[in-house]
DNA sequence: TAGGATAGCTACCAATCAGTATGGTCGAGG
DNA sequence: CCTCGACCATACTGATTGGTAGCTATCCTA
């Protein structure tokens, strides 16, 4: 699928207008897999502004101030961009489970940092593609591979939270529900952030994290745990979290 | 818009072959509201099973018996009708929210039960429809509608949230970043439900708020589990969380 | 300089689908 | 029995769009 990955697309960056790699005839032969990511990049960002469906071809070529056949040269099909855009998307989660894996530290904590970079993910360029890929948009392959990739995360987050169910680091709970919740929510961010830039995908990993760790019933102990009192009175902003 | 709405959708029961009031001629003068109502329900479960854009009016007038001029009669637009399925979803949100705004308990537990309800929401029929309505996929006119009842819910969980921390009970937190968390987990549900019928709607919606109350930290008096390392054999069970 | 590979464009096709024009049918009121 | 209007079907249109055929231009290599 996705051979010759030259470099992890790198979220996060979004240089914005990020010079597309054509105009100058002279770099013309650079690297194609420098171009196949700017494709799949431009399309990541197309989806996250229109939709997929709402996104034509011909959308993503003018963006890269090309014609729809060129885009075709470098990948076969639009479904195949939206699964590249996914691909890339979960791979930033696969490298934080693998990154975990060998800390000596409490499942809890393992597992938050998990999430965080879940959450960072999620707001990434390649975040609404990861989280909508429907496999109702998708043929029955593809829809196979997606669902064992998101499964496989899925299993991972569980098998967190029971091993710090066994250590002691987290609360006796139904894992599943629980593995539910929390990639539920962090899913979520992928709505609504693109309207709301006003945290980075860090803080609000950092924010859901300490939702989940503490909860919202008060600690015995545990007053003065930041925020200072003082109601602010409602900001009356557009943003919303019931969906998008 | 919705006038003459004979009684609300009452989600949940889905006859799932919900005998399309059509068929006899017989009955055919029977009652426009009824009919409207049928046109609106099968297209929220068309919605629910291949996404707004794999659904074609053809599909939705089919699934009734009836042919897409028909479909047509009753309503304006294919717009109107997603439209008019998210209403029936968020209806049952805001209903929760009249529900306990009377009664006499702290904060935390009328978040609670609104919690409850929203989650029977995300899980019934409309569920889909209510919280994947695109504003990609609409009118300006309509996205602004959308935005401003999914806003009023967001604003409403937050006033909750705020309520509890003034009344002591619910831990000092970030009230938008923990709205977010809690509506998105939520939301998420109508990704995997439709898959995974294991529980019903009001299972999974307390098992959520277990969840969001306690958090995953363990609790002073609650968990005297020590806890031998040995990590558990992973389960493999094909459900999953990530996305759907 | 011929030949091949790379890379891109113009022009087109075929399918889908939201929405409509038009006309037929059936029950009710006169 | 006859018209009126509610209701529904047949058959069409217009626009979009995923995808392709085939030509062209540039560079590399021999």
């Amino acid at each position: 699928m996705n051979s010759r990955r030259a470099s992890p697309p790198a979220a996060g960056k979004q240089p914005e207008t990020a010079a597309s790699p054509w105009r100058a005839s002279r770099e013309r032969l650079r690297d194609r897999a420098v171009k196949r990511e700017a494709v799949i990049r431009a399309a990541a960002r197309e989806f996250n502004r229109k939709g997929y469906h709402n996104t034509s071809l011909d959308d993503i070529a003018a963006r890269l101030e090309v014609t729809k056949p060129t885009v075709y040269y470098y990948v076969t099909s639009k479904e195949q961009l939206l699964f590249q855009c996914f691909v890339a998307g979960v791979e930033q989660i696969r490298a934080a489970f693998r990154d975990v894996r060998h800390l000596e530290v409490p499942a809890r904590e393992r597992l938050n940092a998990v999430l965080r970079h879940y959450g960072e993910a999620v707001a990434s360029e390649f975040g609404w593609c990861m989280v909508r890929a429907e496999d109702q948009d998708l043929s029955p392959a593809m829809s196979r591979h997606i669902k064992a990739l998101k499964s496989e995360i899925d299993h991972g987050i569980r098998r967190l939270i029971r091993e710090g169910m066994q250590d002691g680091s987290i609360q006796p709970c139904d894992p599943k529900m629980t593995a539910f919740a929390l990639a539920g929510a962090l899913n979520w961010i992928a709505h609504w952030y693109r309207e709301d830039h006003s945290l980075t995908g860090a803080q609000i990993a950092a924010a859901f994290v300490a939702v989940f760790e503490g909860g919202l019933r008060p600690r015995a102990g545990s007053a003065p745990l930041a925020v200072r009192r003082g109601t602010r009175r409602r900001a009356r902003r557009p943003a919303q979290a019931v969906a998008r």
